[in-house]
DNA sequence: GAAGATTGACTTTTCAATCTTG
DNA sequence: CAAGATTGAAAAGTCAATCTTC
């Protein structure tokens, strides 16, 4: 527990806040999505992606869009596939690598499940935020995130 | 689906940002801590509770404490146990539950990784964040976990 | 030989059943 | 039978080859 009282307490505190609240948010609105029956979170980033993509999207690009590893990508992309929500085409211009797309059907899931996930993100997470808060964290876990590039 | 400019952009957008810096943020930290040949982060987290705490710990209580399950915990510890790290007693209180405390070659492996977690946590998350960005994200995701109870 | 993507083997994590004590 | 903890089976995720095209 970090000798209490000196300074490197700052620097885990707001570390140590967002850990437990990232963990117990993302369980809440998991749990919430599966009660009403919609996709799950891992489904719906990676069609949200391609839906607001104008056009398909590379395996990579996707990759680094969504939080995900290449690996992870080309197995929930076959997933999502085999049940008919993308469609892999191959990349005419490049013979390497391959092109995901949304599908009407993926687009009717996405559609399902966005109420769901943005009243459990508002109930779960964002209405306990102030909205300066709100702005904070925003802007300040936005820098932390482009700080690791990618 | 949250078309672009509306309200909802609004609840998402600290969202994202969470999720994204969260998720770079651990596997910087990860890294950092595999490079200097330190303990695992789930390790560390563990051994740090039960350091804080003041005497053994349940399981379960310990899980609530730690951001993980208590079938997690139960593996967790028992891998912790298997390397001397940790050690296991029955509770004479209660027959039922198990009482974790740390060892004494725990608490040196704790005091070897936490500089270097310290060090991790301020150059891959805190030093991106401003004086008043830190308050903001410690005092609102601190309520956001809070609000979970658990 | 490097980039893009996928596959196979492995580790980590969860879920549902189980065992034991209250 | 409820609470605490553990276990076995399964799912999710990662890492190191592998294959193909540039």
């Amino acid at each position: 527990m970090a000798a209490p009282e000196d300074s490197s307490v700052d620097a885990i505190a707001p570390w140590r806040a967002m850990l437990i609240a990232h963990s117990r948010a993302v369980r809440a609105i998991e749990a919430h999505m599966t009660a009403e029956g919609v996709i799950a979170l891992t489904w719906y980033d990676v069609l949200l992606e391609l839906h607001g993509a104008d056009g398909p999207l590379q395996m990579r690009e996707l990759g680094n869009r969504v939080v995900l590893s290449r690996t992870r990508v080309s197995r929930l992309v076959q997933e999502l596939e085999a049940h008919g929500l993308v469609k892999r085409t191959p990349n005419s211009g490049d013979g390497r690598s391959t092109l995901a797309s949304i599908t009407a059907a993926g687009t009717e899931e996405l559609k399902k499940a966005a109420p769901v996930y943005l009243a459990g993100i508002e109930q779960h997470f964002t209405d306990h935020l102030t909205p300066s808060q709100r702005e904070a964290v925003t802007t300040g876990l936005g820098r932390v995130a482009d700080a690791h590039g990618r």
